[in-house]
DNA sequence: ACAAAAGTGTTTTCTATACACCCATGG
DNA sequence: CCATGGGTGTATAGAAAACACTTTTGT
Protein backbone atom coordinates (compact mmCIF):
# COMPACT_ATOMS: atom_id res chain seq x y z
CA UNK A 1 0.00 0.00 0.00
CA UNK A 2 2.78 2.45 0.29
CA UNK A 3 3.15 3.00 -3.76
CA UNK A 4 5.71 5.81 -4.66
CA UNK A 5 4.42 9.03 -5.42
CA UNK A 6 3.36 10.17 -8.44
CA UNK A 7 6.13 12.57 -10.15
CA UNK A 8 5.45 15.64 -11.81
CA UNK A 9 7.36 16.65 -14.90
CA UNK A 10 6.67 19.31 -17.58
CA UNK A 11 8.00 18.91 -21.06
CA UNK A 12 8.28 22.03 -23.93
CA UNK A 13 7.51 21.75 -27.50
CA UNK A 14 9.26 24.44 -28.77
CA UNK A 15 8.94 25.71 -32.70
CA UNK A 16 11.22 27.78 -34.69
CA UNK A 17 10.81 28.86 -38.41
CA UNK A 18 13.53 30.17 -40.72
CA UNK A 19 13.36 30.44 -44.94
CA UNK A 20 9.82 28.39 -45.39
CA UNK A 21 10.37 25.74 -42.41
CA UNK A 22 9.29 25.21 -39.33
CA UNK A 23 11.53 23.60 -37.25
CA UNK A 24 11.33 21.85 -33.51
CA UNK A 25 13.89 22.00 -31.00
CA UNK A 26 14.91 18.36 -29.35
CA UNK A 27 17.59 17.29 -27.07
CA UNK A 28 19.33 13.70 -27.37
CA UNK A 29 18.67 11.87 -24.14
CA UNK A 30 22.16 11.27 -22.03
CA UNK A 31 20.69 9.16 -19.84
CA UNK A 32 18.46 6.22 -19.14
CA UNK A 33 15.42 5.64 -20.32
CA UNK A 34 15.77 5.69 -24.14
CA UNK A 35 19.53 7.05 -23.84
CA UNK A 36 20.81 8.06 -27.18
CA UNK A 37 17.33 8.63 -28.20
CA UNK A 38 15.67 11.83 -29.31
CA UNK A 39 13.23 13.61 -26.82
CA UNK A 40 11.75 16.73 -26.19
CA UNK A 41 13.44 19.26 -23.68
CA UNK A 42 11.86 18.94 -20.34
CA UNK A 43 12.17 17.52 -16.88
CA UNK A 44 11.08 17.78 -13.51
CA UNK A 45 9.27 20.25 -11.23
CA UNK A 46 11.07 20.93 -7.77
CA UNK A 47 8.74 21.22 -5.14
CA UNK A 48 8.44 25.01 -4.60
CA UNK A 49 8.74 26.21 -8.02
CA UNK A 50 5.65 27.03 -10.48
CA UNK A 51 4.75 25.16 -13.85
CA UNK A 52 6.23 27.86 -16.00
CA UNK A 53 9.27 28.35 -13.55
CA UNK A 54 10.25 24.58 -14.38
CA UNK A 55 9.76 24.52 -18.07
CA UNK A 56 11.90 27.93 -18.11
CA UNK A 57 14.48 26.36 -16.16
CA UNK A 58 15.14 23.34 -17.88
CA UNK A 59 14.86 24.54 -21.11
CA UNK A 60 17.74 27.00 -20.14
CA UNK A 61 19.72 24.25 -18.28
CA UNK A 62 19.31 21.50 -21.78
CA UNK A 63 19.44 23.55 -24.64
CA UNK A 64 20.46 27.35 -23.30
CA UNK A 65 17.34 28.87 -24.89
CA UNK A 66 14.82 31.43 -23.71
CA UNK A 67 11.71 31.22 -24.93
CA UNK A 68 9.79 34.13 -26.65
CA UNK A 69 6.26 33.23 -26.41
CA UNK A 70 4.57 30.13 -24.25
CA UNK A 71 1.57 28.57 -23.43
CA UNK A 72 0.55 25.64 -21.82
CA UNK A 73 -0.35 22.90 -23.97
CA UNK A 74 -1.84 19.79 -22.54
CA UNK A 75 -1.40 17.33 -19.77
CA UNK A 76 -0.47 14.12 -20.26
CA UNK A 77 -0.70 11.05 -17.43
CA UNK A 78 -1.25 8.18 -18.79
CA UNK A 79 -0.06 5.62 -16.34
CA UNK A 80 2.57 3.58 -18.68
CA UNK A 81 4.12 6.35 -20.30
CA UNK A 82 7.12 6.56 -18.40
CA UNK A 83 9.27 3.57 -17.52
CA UNK A 84 10.84 4.28 -14.48
CA UNK A 85 7.35 4.63 -12.78
CA UNK A 86 4.34 7.48 -12.84
CA UNK A 87 4.84 10.40 -14.13
CA UNK A 88 2.75 13.06 -15.57
CA UNK A 89 3.96 15.85 -17.86
CA UNK A 90 2.55 19.20 -18.22
CA UNK A 91 3.15 19.81 -21.61
CA UNK A 92 3.70 23.19 -22.74
CA UNK A 93 4.42 24.60 -26.68
CA UNK A 94 7.20 27.83 -27.22
CA UNK A 95 7.97 29.65 -30.20
CA UNK A 96 10.94 30.94 -30.31
CA UNK A 97 13.28 33.33 -33.07
CA UNK A 98 16.17 30.79 -33.77
CA UNK A 99 18.69 33.13 -34.97
CA UNK A 100 18.39 35.16 -31.94
CA UNK A 101 19.87 32.09 -29.40
CA UNK A 102 22.93 29.74 -29.56
CA UNK A 103 21.69 26.55 -28.67
CA UNK A 104 23.97 23.83 -26.59
CA UNK A 105 23.26 20.93 -24.98
CA UNK A 106 23.68 20.77 -21.17
CA UNK A 107 22.73 18.75 -17.85
CA UNK A 108 21.26 15.71 -19.59
CA UNK A 109 20.75 16.61 -22.42
CA UNK A 110 23.88 14.75 -24.72
CA UNK A 111 23.11 17.47 -28.34
CA UNK A 112 20.53 19.93 -28.98
CA UNK A 113 19.31 20.63 -32.26
CA UNK A 114 16.46 22.21 -34.18
CA UNK A 115 14.56 19.19 -36.73
CA UNK A 116 12.78 20.14 -39.60
CA UNK A 117 9.16 19.40 -38.54
CA UNK A 118 8.37 17.16 -41.05
CA UNK A 119 11.92 15.43 -40.89
CA UNK A 120 11.33 14.19 -37.13
CA UNK A 121 13.62 11.18 -35.86
CA UNK A 122 12.02 8.48 -33.77
CA UNK A 123 11.23 10.45 -30.24
CA UNK A 124 11.07 9.19 -26.31
CA UNK A 125 7.96 7.92 -24.43
CA UNK A 126 4.83 10.14 -26.19
CA UNK A 127 6.63 12.88 -27.28
CA UNK A 128 5.27 11.96 -30.85
CA UNK A 129 2.27 12.38 -29.45
CA UNK A 130 3.11 15.44 -27.71
CA UNK A 131 4.69 16.64 -30.66
CA UNK A 132 1.33 15.99 -32.37
CA UNK A 133 -0.63 17.95 -30.17
CA UNK A 134 1.51 20.92 -30.35
CA UNK A 135 1.18 21.07 -33.84
CA UNK A 136 -2.10 20.98 -34.01
CA UNK A 137 -2.33 23.86 -31.37
CA UNK A 138 -0.02 25.81 -33.54
CA UNK A 139 -2.08 25.42 -36.96
CA UNK A 140 -6.06 25.89 -34.97
CA UNK A 141 -4.29 29.25 -33.00
CA UNK A 142 -2.32 30.89 -35.66
CA UNK A 143 -5.40 32.07 -37.45
CA UNK A 144 -6.80 33.72 -34.64
CA UNK A 145 -4.29 35.06 -32.83
CA UNK A 146 -0.97 36.62 -33.74
CA UNK A 147 1.36 34.14 -33.08
CA UNK A 148 3.23 34.39 -36.34
CA UNK A 149 5.52 37.08 -35.33
CA UNK A 150 6.72 35.59 -32.45
CA UNK A 151 8.58 33.31 -34.98
CA UNK A 152 9.59 35.84 -37.26
CA UNK A 153 12.62 38.97 -36.71
CA UNK A 154 10.85 41.68 -35.34
CA UNK A 155 11.34 43.93 -38.41
CA UNK A 156 10.46 42.00 -41.45
CA UNK A 157 9.49 42.06 -45.16
CA UNK A 158 5.81 41.19 -45.73
CA UNK A 159 6.88 38.30 -47.77
CA UNK A 160 8.42 36.69 -44.94
CA UNK A 161 4.81 36.83 -43.26
CA UNK A 162 3.16 35.79 -46.15
CA UNK A 163 5.43 32.82 -46.90
CA UNK A 164 5.83 31.90 -42.77
CA UNK A 165 1.27 31.64 -43.20
CA UNK A 166 2.00 29.68 -46.55
CA UNK A 167 3.82 27.28 -44.68
CA UNK A 168 1.76 27.17 -41.68
CA UNK A 169 -1.13 26.69 -43.07
CA UNK A 170 0.05 24.38 -45.65
CA UNK A 171 -1.66 26.19 -48.58
CA UNK A 172 -1.29 29.26 -51.16
CA UNK A 173 -2.46 32.43 -50.03
CA UNK A 174 -3.66 35.43 -52.62
CA UNK A 175 -1.22 37.83 -51.75
CA UNK A 176 -3.00 40.63 -52.17
CA UNK A 177 -5.76 39.88 -50.33
CA UNK A 178 -3.72 38.74 -47.95
CA UNK A 179 -1.84 42.48 -47.47
CA UNK A 180 -5.01 43.76 -47.38
CA UNK A 181 -6.60 41.69 -44.48
CA UNK A 182 -3.16 42.13 -42.53
CA UNK A 183 -3.35 46.07 -42.50
CA UNK A 184 -6.41 46.24 -42.63
CA UNK A 185 -6.26 44.81 -39.33
CA UNK A 186 -4.05 47.30 -38.00
CA UNK A 187 -1.77 46.32 -36.10
CA UNK A 188 1.74 46.93 -38.19
CA UNK A 189 3.99 49.55 -38.31
CA UNK A 190 5.41 50.29 -41.35
CA UNK A 191 9.10 51.48 -41.33
CA UNK A 192 11.20 53.45 -43.31
CA UNK A 193 13.49 51.32 -43.90
CA UNK A 194 14.28 48.94 -46.52
CA UNK A 195 15.90 45.53 -46.73
CA UNK A 196 17.23 43.60 -50.41
CA UNK A 197 17.04 40.26 -50.51
CA UNK A 198 19.79 40.19 -53.42
CA UNK A 199 17.58 40.38 -56.25
CA UNK A 200 14.25 42.09 -56.94
CA UNK A 201 13.12 45.41 -55.51
CA UNK A 202 14.11 45.79 -51.91
CA UNK A 203 10.90 45.51 -49.60
CA UNK A 204 9.77 48.03 -47.00
CA UNK A 205 10.01 46.37 -43.26
CA UNK A 206 7.14 46.07 -40.51
CA UNK A 207 7.05 45.71 -37.17
CA UNK A 208 4.34 43.98 -35.19
CA UNK A 209 2.30 46.79 -32.86
CA UNK A 210 1.72 44.59 -29.38
CA UNK A 211 0.30 47.40 -27.44
CA UNK A 212 -2.02 48.59 -29.97
CA UNK A 213 -2.94 45.32 -30.76
CA UNK A 214 -3.49 44.59 -27.21
CA UNK A 215 -5.80 47.47 -26.92
CA UNK A 216 -7.96 46.19 -29.45
CA UNK A 217 -8.42 42.90 -28.65
CA UNK A 218 -9.89 44.98 -25.69
CA UNK A 219 -12.17 46.78 -27.51
CA UNK A 220 -13.66 43.57 -28.77
CA UNK A 221 -11.81 43.71 -32.37
CA UNK A 222 -10.87 40.32 -33.47
CA UNK A 223 -7.09 39.33 -34.97
CA UNK A 224 -8.37 36.84 -37.52
CA UNK A 225 -6.84 35.48 -41.19
CA UNK B 1 16.31 18.16 1.80
CA UNK B 2 13.70 15.60 2.00
CA UNK B 3 10.96 17.88 0.72
CA UNK B 4 7.26 16.14 0.68
CA UNK B 5 6.30 15.32 -3.21
CA UNK B 6 4.15 17.45 -5.23
CA UNK B 7 0.70 15.70 -5.18
CA UNK B 8 -1.52 15.27 -7.88
CA UNK B 9 -5.18 16.02 -8.23
CA UNK B 10 -8.02 16.52 -10.67
CA UNK B 11 -11.09 19.17 -10.40
CA UNK B 12 -14.32 19.31 -12.69
CA UNK B 13 -15.89 22.02 -13.44
CA UNK B 14 -19.62 20.26 -14.23
CA UNK B 15 -21.59 22.93 -16.34
CA UNK B 16 -25.77 21.58 -16.85
CA UNK B 17 -28.53 23.68 -18.48
CA UNK B 18 -31.71 24.04 -17.65
CA UNK B 19 -34.84 26.47 -18.79
CA UNK B 20 -32.43 29.38 -19.50
CA UNK B 21 -29.89 28.90 -17.03
CA UNK B 22 -26.39 27.48 -16.75
CA UNK B 23 -25.95 25.77 -14.18
CA UNK B 24 -22.59 24.82 -12.12
CA UNK B 25 -22.17 21.69 -9.96
CA UNK B 26 -20.16 22.28 -6.58
CA UNK B 27 -19.82 20.17 -3.16
CA UNK B 28 -20.00 21.45 0.02
CA UNK B 29 -16.74 20.53 2.17
CA UNK B 30 -16.87 18.14 4.95
CA UNK B 31 -13.59 18.28 6.24
CA UNK B 32 -10.57 20.82 6.03
CA UNK B 33 -8.96 23.05 4.75
CA UNK B 34 -12.08 25.07 3.85
CA UNK B 35 -14.62 23.35 5.52
CA UNK B 36 -17.63 24.21 5.09
CA UNK B 37 -17.16 26.02 2.12
CA UNK B 38 -18.05 25.12 -1.74
CA UNK B 39 -16.08 23.37 -3.89
CA UNK B 40 -16.01 22.17 -7.48
CA UNK B 41 -15.79 18.12 -6.71
CA UNK B 42 -12.18 16.14 -7.31
CA UNK B 43 -10.18 14.56 -5.53
CA UNK B 44 -6.28 12.95 -5.39
CA UNK B 45 -5.23 11.11 -8.43
CA UNK B 46 -4.42 7.34 -7.29
CA UNK B 47 -1.29 5.35 -8.63
CA UNK B 48 -2.39 3.70 -11.54
CA UNK B 49 -5.60 5.27 -12.75
CA UNK B 50 -5.61 7.80 -15.52
CA UNK B 51 -6.19 11.43 -14.81
CA UNK B 52 -9.74 10.89 -16.79
CA UNK B 53 -10.48 7.69 -14.60
CA UNK B 54 -9.58 10.04 -11.65
CA UNK B 55 -11.77 12.71 -12.54
CA UNK B 56 -14.90 9.65 -13.33
CA UNK B 57 -14.44 8.29 -10.10
CA UNK B 58 -14.66 11.50 -7.97
CA UNK B 59 -17.37 12.34 -9.99
CA UNK B 60 -19.12 9.52 -9.25
CA UNK B 61 -18.36 9.18 -5.44
CA UNK B 62 -18.94 12.92 -4.32
CA UNK B 63 -22.10 13.51 -6.42
CA UNK B 64 -23.36 10.68 -7.85
CA UNK B 65 -23.07 11.98 -11.46
CA UNK B 66 -22.09 10.64 -14.84
CA UNK B 67 -20.59 12.85 -17.36
CA UNK B 68 -21.65 13.06 -20.61
CA UNK B 69 -19.09 15.29 -22.03
CA UNK B 70 -15.84 15.85 -20.89
CA UNK B 71 -12.62 17.65 -21.42
CA UNK B 72 -9.31 18.36 -19.75
CA UNK B 73 -9.29 22.26 -19.41
CA UNK B 74 -5.80 23.46 -17.73
CA UNK B 75 -3.56 22.81 -15.40
CA UNK B 76 -3.32 24.73 -12.07
CA UNK B 77 0.16 24.48 -10.14
CA UNK B 78 0.96 27.64 -8.44
CA UNK B 79 3.14 26.20 -5.71
CA UNK B 80 0.84 28.19 -2.79
CA UNK B 81 -2.76 27.42 -4.24
CA UNK B 82 -3.25 24.30 -1.64
CA UNK B 83 -2.70 25.04 2.30
CA UNK B 84 -2.07 21.60 2.98
CA UNK B 85 1.14 21.48 0.74
CA UNK B 86 2.16 21.57 -2.48
CA UNK B 87 -0.88 20.76 -5.01
CA UNK B 88 -1.08 20.53 -8.94
CA UNK B 89 -4.23 20.22 -10.33
CA UNK B 90 -5.41 19.05 -13.37
CA UNK B 91 -8.82 20.68 -14.03
CA UNK B 92 -11.37 19.18 -16.37
CA UNK B 93 -14.74 20.53 -18.36
CA UNK B 94 -17.94 18.76 -17.90
CA UNK B 95 -21.39 18.58 -19.65
CA UNK B 96 -24.67 17.46 -18.59
CA UNK B 97 -27.93 17.32 -18.68
CA UNK B 98 -29.06 17.48 -15.38
CA UNK B 99 -32.49 15.71 -15.24
CA UNK B 100 -31.16 12.68 -16.27
CA UNK B 101 -29.46 12.35 -12.78
CA UNK B 102 -30.23 12.66 -9.17
CA UNK B 103 -27.24 14.10 -7.21
CA UNK B 104 -26.46 12.91 -4.02
CA UNK B 105 -23.46 14.08 -1.49
CA UNK B 106 -21.12 11.36 -0.27
CA UNK B 107 -17.50 10.49 0.72
CA UNK B 108 -15.38 13.94 1.38
CA UNK B 109 -19.13 16.34 0.81
CA UNK B 110 -21.39 17.18 2.92
CA UNK B 111 -23.72 18.47 0.37
CA UNK B 112 -23.70 18.74 -3.41
CA UNK B 113 -26.33 21.09 -5.09
CA UNK B 114 -26.43 22.82 -8.83
CA UNK B 115 -25.72 26.36 -8.63
CA UNK B 116 -27.05 28.97 -10.98
CA UNK B 117 -23.78 30.11 -12.75
CA UNK B 118 -23.96 34.47 -11.93
CA UNK B 119 -25.38 33.53 -8.54
CA UNK B 120 -22.07 31.52 -6.74
CA UNK B 121 -21.21 31.37 -3.56
CA UNK B 122 -17.54 31.71 -2.51
CA UNK B 123 -15.29 28.90 -3.35
CA UNK B 124 -12.34 27.09 -2.28
CA UNK B 125 -8.47 27.28 -2.80
CA UNK B 126 -8.56 28.49 -6.30
CA UNK B 127 -11.85 27.31 -7.50
CA UNK B 128 -13.03 30.59 -8.48
CA UNK B 129 -10.56 30.93 -11.03
CA UNK B 130 -10.54 27.69 -12.18
CA UNK B 131 -14.58 28.31 -12.51
CA UNK B 132 -13.70 31.55 -14.81
CA UNK B 133 -11.37 29.47 -17.27
CA UNK B 134 -14.10 26.90 -17.63
CA UNK B 135 -16.64 29.41 -18.28
CA UNK B 136 -14.40 31.07 -20.64
CA UNK B 137 -13.96 27.83 -22.65
CA UNK B 138 -17.52 26.78 -22.91
CA UNK B 139 -18.32 30.80 -24.48
CA UNK B 140 -15.70 30.59 -26.63
CA UNK B 141 -15.66 26.80 -27.83
CA UNK B 142 -20.05 26.72 -28.16
CA UNK B 143 -19.23 28.78 -31.13
CA UNK B 144 -17.25 26.02 -33.24
CA UNK B 145 -17.69 22.67 -31.51
CA UNK B 146 -21.27 21.44 -31.56
CA UNK B 147 -21.36 21.41 -27.28
CA UNK B 148 -24.29 22.78 -27.15
CA UNK B 149 -26.26 19.97 -27.91
CA UNK B 150 -24.54 18.25 -24.94
CA UNK B 151 -26.75 20.39 -22.19
CA UNK B 152 -30.12 19.40 -24.18
CA UNK B 153 -32.03 16.28 -23.93
CA UNK B 154 -31.44 14.20 -26.68
CA UNK B 155 -34.93 15.09 -28.53
CA UNK B 156 -35.26 18.81 -28.26
CA UNK B 157 -37.46 21.49 -29.97
CA UNK B 158 -35.73 24.09 -31.38
CA UNK B 159 -36.67 26.72 -29.44
CA UNK B 160 -34.42 24.98 -26.40
CA UNK B 161 -31.15 25.23 -29.05
CA UNK B 162 -32.10 29.05 -29.52
CA UNK B 163 -32.37 30.06 -25.97
CA UNK B 164 -29.30 27.83 -25.20
CA UNK B 165 -27.32 29.45 -27.54
CA UNK B 166 -29.60 32.81 -26.85
CA UNK B 167 -27.99 32.67 -22.91
CA UNK B 168 -24.60 30.86 -23.65
CA UNK B 169 -23.57 34.06 -26.20
CA UNK B 170 -25.00 36.66 -23.79
CA UNK B 171 -26.74 38.36 -26.93
CA UNK B 172 -30.26 37.91 -29.08
CA UNK B 173 -30.40 35.90 -31.71
CA UNK B 174 -33.05 36.37 -34.92
CA UNK B 175 -34.69 33.21 -34.56
CA UNK B 176 -34.89 32.60 -38.16
CA UNK B 177 -31.37 33.24 -39.34
CA UNK B 178 -30.36 30.76 -36.55
CA UNK B 179 -32.73 28.25 -37.89
CA UNK B 180 -31.07 28.32 -41.18
CA UNK B 181 -27.50 28.31 -40.45
CA UNK B 182 -28.48 25.45 -37.70
CA UNK B 183 -30.27 23.12 -40.61
CA UNK B 184 -27.66 23.98 -43.35
CA UNK B 185 -24.56 22.62 -41.11
CA UNK B 186 -26.63 19.57 -41.69
CA UNK B 187 -26.01 17.80 -38.41
CA UNK B 188 -29.72 17.81 -37.31
CA UNK B 189 -32.27 14.96 -37.74
CA UNK B 190 -35.54 16.05 -37.86
CA UNK B 191 -38.02 13.80 -36.12
CA UNK B 192 -41.65 13.27 -36.36
CA UNK B 193 -42.68 13.84 -33.48
CA UNK B 194 -44.46 16.71 -31.57
CA UNK B 195 -44.26 18.41 -28.29
CA UNK B 196 -46.31 21.25 -26.33
CA UNK B 197 -45.69 23.48 -23.96
CA UNK B 198 -48.89 23.80 -22.81
CA UNK B 199 -50.09 26.78 -25.12
CA UNK B 200 -48.84 27.87 -28.75
CA UNK B 201 -48.19 25.31 -31.39
CA UNK B 202 -46.50 22.41 -30.97
CA UNK B 203 -42.69 22.08 -31.93
CA UNK B 204 -41.18 19.57 -33.97
CA UNK B 205 -38.70 17.51 -32.20
CA UNK B 206 -34.93 17.22 -33.19
CA UNK B 207 -31.82 15.52 -32.96
CA UNK B 208 -28.14 15.77 -32.99
CA UNK B 209 -26.76 13.41 -35.31
CA UNK B 210 -22.98 13.11 -34.06
CA UNK B 211 -21.89 10.16 -36.77
CA UNK B 212 -22.69 13.02 -39.39
CA UNK B 213 -21.06 15.40 -37.82
CA UNK B 214 -18.07 13.19 -37.41
CA UNK B 215 -18.09 12.29 -41.34
CA UNK B 216 -18.31 15.90 -42.24
CA UNK B 217 -15.83 16.90 -39.65
CA UNK B 218 -13.68 14.67 -41.29
CA UNK B 219 -14.59 16.22 -44.66
CA UNK B 220 -13.02 19.43 -43.05
CA UNK B 221 -16.75 20.78 -43.13
CA UNK B 222 -16.65 22.78 -39.97
CA UNK B 223 -18.95 23.63 -37.08
CA UNK B 224 -19.27 27.02 -36.70
CA UNK B 225 -21.90 29.85 -35.21
C1' DA C 1 17.35 45.73 -70.88
C1' DC C 2 16.10 41.90 -68.31
C1' DA C 3 15.35 39.11 -64.26
C1' DA C 4 13.39 39.01 -59.79
C1' DA C 5 10.70 40.26 -56.04
C1' DA C 6 7.55 44.18 -54.22
C1' DG C 7 3.59 46.72 -54.48
C1' DT C 8 -1.15 47.88 -55.73
C1' DG C 9 -7.49 48.07 -57.25
C1' DT C 10 -11.46 46.48 -59.12
C1' DT C 11 -15.06 43.16 -60.05
C1' DT C 12 -17.65 39.20 -58.71
C1' DT C 13 -19.48 35.99 -55.57
C1' DC C 14 -20.91 34.48 -51.38
C1' DT C 15 -22.30 35.03 -46.75
C1' DA C 16 -24.39 37.58 -43.00
C1' DT C 17 -27.93 40.42 -41.57
C1' DA C 18 -32.27 42.67 -41.25
C1' DC C 19 -36.94 42.22 -41.26
C1' DA C 20 -42.87 40.56 -40.62
C1' DC C 21 -46.43 37.63 -41.34
C1' DC C 22 -49.06 33.12 -41.18
C1' DC C 23 -49.72 28.51 -38.67
C1' DA C 24 -51.20 25.12 -35.19
C1' DT C 25 -52.78 24.27 -30.90
C1' DG C 26 -55.06 24.93 -26.02
C1' DG C 27 -58.06 27.33 -23.26
C1' DC D 1 -61.85 33.52 -31.05
C1' DC D 2 -57.89 34.80 -28.78
C1' DA D 3 -53.41 34.06 -26.75
C1' DT D 4 -49.15 31.71 -27.26
C1' DG D 5 -45.25 29.93 -29.19
C1' DG D 6 -43.75 27.62 -33.93
C1' DG D 7 -42.47 28.05 -38.54
C1' DT D 8 -41.02 30.35 -42.86
C1' DG D 9 -38.63 33.78 -47.42
C1' DT D 10 -36.67 37.72 -49.48
C1' DA D 11 -33.95 41.83 -50.13
C1' DT D 12 -29.69 44.38 -48.82
C1' DA D 13 -25.13 45.12 -47.29
C1' DG D 14 -20.71 43.67 -46.35
C1' DA D 15 -16.92 40.47 -46.63
C1' DA D 16 -14.17 37.19 -49.09
C1' DA D 17 -12.28 35.65 -53.29
C1' DA D 18 -10.61 35.97 -57.91
C1' DC D 19 -7.67 38.14 -60.82
C1' DA D 20 -2.77 40.98 -63.70
C1' DC D 21 -0.04 44.68 -64.34
C1' DT D 22 3.44 48.28 -62.79
C1' DT D 23 7.53 49.50 -59.86
C1' DT D 24 12.08 49.19 -58.06
C1' DT D 25 16.27 47.36 -57.70
C1' DG D 26 20.70 44.32 -59.04
C1' DT D 27 23.24 42.34 -62.70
Amino acid sequence: MSKQAIKLSVDAVVFGYEEGNISVLLIKRKFEPFKGQWAIPGGFVEHDESLETAVERELLEETGIKINYLEQLYTFGKPKRDPRGRVVSVAYFGLVRPNTFDIFAATDAEQVQWFNSNELPKLSFDHKEILNTAIERLQGKITYEPLGFELLDKKFPFSDLEKLYTTLLGRDIDRRNFRKKIIGLNVLDELNEKVSKGSGRPANLFQFNKKRYFQLKKEGIIFEI
